[in-house]
DNA sequence: AGCATATGACGAA
DNA sequence: TCGTCCTATGCTC
């Protein structure tokens, strides 16, 4: 279920499992140059919206590898541990990192590749504000949705101008806003922009904790089962007033809105 | 066994 | 806006 919080839970993970330690890499599935990276000290990962980037060093000299893994799962990618006993070479697994204790296997990413030191500095200057990122500025999303008149639905998915929400995400949080999927996203205003920040803030962090995508308020600080954990994405009825969810397409993906909750507005 | 489906993003038109 | 790529899973027959 890659949105942010899954690329920034693997992060932590794989530093957890690996920092420090000296990895086998391979790529069974041959389409990846794993060799840079085999016998290196795993130095380090780090989630950029929706990419992930692994860093290593050379035990010998000490000194970092300059080149950066880059992955990406996109809509199919999966990044899995096992125990080093029971893992095996089922699949297309497209890299493999083979610690002391455990494996991560990398299956169906859209991006697997190294990366250049400039190519990094590029990719993080094409990433928009990311609520999983504590140094994130939300004064650069503002800007663009204060100026844009494409839907607010709409800029909620593109990675250039928030990163690491997802088509659950969005749809959820302009739920809880409240506010139409295709308003325009100039007249939503800097009151409505902040609790939208600060509502992206607040769910993905907890994405993060519950290693899932969970909306609806536990009860009694127990965690909600999957089928009450969201508002509306996916489902056919309202979970505030019981009306219709509708699946509007926007920037080509359906969206899942309660129009009674988020009612369409008028403009000046 | 086969098929539909999936939380993404890119490039061509 | 459309087609394309990437793979595992869970249904249906």
């Amino acid at each position: 279920m890659p949105e942010g919080h899954t690329i920034h839970r693997l992060a932590s993970d794989l530093v957890r499992d690996l920092h420090g330690a000296v990895v086998a890499a391979s790529s069974p599935q041959g389409r990846f140059d794993a060799d840079p990276a085999d016998g290196k000290v795993f130095a380090g990962a780090t989630a950029v919206g929706k990419h992930l980037l692994l860093r290593f060093r050379d035990p010998e000299t000490e000194l970092d590898v300059s080149e950066q893994i880059h992955i990406h799962l996109g809509l199919f990618g999966k990044f899995k541990r096992f125990k080093n006993e029971v893992a095996r070479d089922s699949g297309a697994i497209r890299f493999r990192l083979v610690g002391a204790v455990y494996t991560w296997q990398l299956t169906g990413p859209t991006a697997c590749h190294w990366m250049s030191p400039e190519e990094v500095e590029s990719l993080r200057g094409r990433i928009g504000s990311d609520p999983l990122d504590a140094t994130a500025d939300p004064e650069r999303a503002w800007a663009t949705v204060a100026r844009s008149r494409r839907p607010l639905g709409a800029l909620l998915l593109d990675q250039s101008v928030f990163s690491g929400i997802g088509n659950v995400y969005r749809a959820e949080l302009l739920f809880l806003l409240g506010v139409h999927p295709e308003l325009p996203s100039k007249a939503l205003g800097r009151a409505r922009f902040d609790e939208l920040w600060r509502l992206s803030v607040e769910l993905l962090a907890r994405g993060v904790r519950e290693r899932r995508i969970a909306t609806t308020p536990k009860v009694a600080g127990v965690r909600v089962t999957k089928r009450e954990s969201l508002y509306v994405y996916k489902r056919r009825e309202c979970r505030k007033c019981s009306g219709p969810i509708v699946a509007i397409q926007l920037a080509g993906r359906p969206i899942y809105c309660c129009e009674r909750c988020q009612p369409a507005e008028k403009l000046p």
